[in-house]
DNA sequence: CCATGAAATGAGAGTAACTCTCAAAAGATG
DNA sequence: CATCTTTTGAGAGTTACTCTCATTTCATGG
């Protein structure tokens, strides 16, 4: 659920027993991801290099390729995919599935916007307004699709490589990005959680045809 | 239609009475991709510099970002989608638009199979293999997604704009998406049209719960 | 057919995202 | 504290892409 998720790395004030070593990739890690953020919204994201991003967050411009393979990656990326999934599987087994992704989802937004709407946000509007980081992210919505994928076909009985498994998931993943997208178009106006309901509807029923 | 559509520009060996100017525009254009092609084919994707490519096409590196923006467009651009959408407009208006969609994209495929196969299965392989070509290919498709939601709109009598209208293509185009990467994973085994036609059911009917 | 204007091209310099390599620094371990 | 491993920084190199300007190439009217 990359779009609506926020950017934070884990449990951040707790830090349990990891090493120190740990701890402080973690701690390099947000912040590289919050000195872009800054950046970003103090001079747009083309206008930031990963040179300044470097020298903000107090680390070599090489420690920043090391963290992240590109600079959209920055933006982007999160580590809430497997948790989504794990929470597909905790659902009851006999529940529909297409509520139960229902559920997750909808759990997934009402986290992500409550502990990092700027991050959210800012997500977002990079998606609309700049093309690589849209590229990229639709790029890693394919790859959450095949997550999901791989749940949804252990609950509907199939593999997961199938092609309608495939099919449908991709399915899925593009409307829900598009939500995200126009939700950014209307300047976060929309409640997005109505609008992701709308989607869904959309998505499980078709388009219903009003002049037949 | 991105992913299934041929590379080549236009009527290519009737040229009517363009000026030499235009005429000779055209055949630079050709002559870049087919040398890009040429040299993927003979080195891959990563290893061909544009160096490489102005130099065969014998233009200079300018001129082949003039052509081109990126140097996945050149793998990519195709200027099928406005008659995409010319053909969808032809259809019959009383014809469901579900069954329109089903027709134009039908069509598309086969013209772009039978008229330029290679160029086809490059396009998927690289989608496959090549991250920044995969991206760019969703981002394009997102384009085509666009043009056809206005189509749609006009028929279903909403908005292109309508949250309901861009969902749906959208996950129209993502399912559509990814049975071009099927394709090529299987190495272009199964047949196109018929993988298609699957897809298209999952989408319209959704995925059958096979155990309840 | 040539002169003038407009458009396309090439050459070259510049930027910024990445990659690779290697030596120095810092944490882990006994 | 000594040694071993991992992480970091410094720097050089590649390549996609941008901009500018002089030169060439086509279009056009006389």
């Amino acid at each position: 659920m990359t779009p609506m998720t926020p950017a934070r790395s884990f449990p951040l004030s707790d830090s349990p027993q990891l090493g120190l070593r740990e701890r402080k990739k973690i701690k390099t890690r947000t912040a590289i991801r919050d000195a872009t953020y800054a950046l970003i919204r103090e001079q747009g994201y083309e206008a930031t290099t990963v040179e300044q991003i470097a020298e903000r967050a107090e680390v070599s411009p090489s420690t920043v390729f090391r963290y992240f393979p590109t600079k959209e990656d920055i933006v982007l990326t999160d580590e809430y995919d497997p948790i989504l999934v794990r929470e597909l599987n905790e659902r009851p087994a006999d529940e529909p599935w297409t509520e139960s992704l229902r559920h997750v989802m909808r759990k997934a937004i009402a986290v992500g916007l409550a502990e990092d709407p700027e991050a959210t946000r800012i997500r977002s509007q990079l998606m609309l307004q700049v093309p690589a980081v849209r590229a990229r992210m639709l790029e890693s919505m394919s790859v959450t699709g095949r997550m999901l994928g791989e749940a949804v076909a252990e609950r509907s009985g199939r593999s997961g490589d199938s092609l309608e498994v495939r099919v449908y998931t991709m399915s899925l993943i593009g409307g829900l990005t598009e939500v995200s997208l126009y939700w950014a178009e209307n300047d976060f106006q929309d409640d997005f959680a109505e609008l992701f309901e709308r989607a869904l509807t959309v998505i499980e029923r078709g388009l219903p045809t009003k002049n037949p």
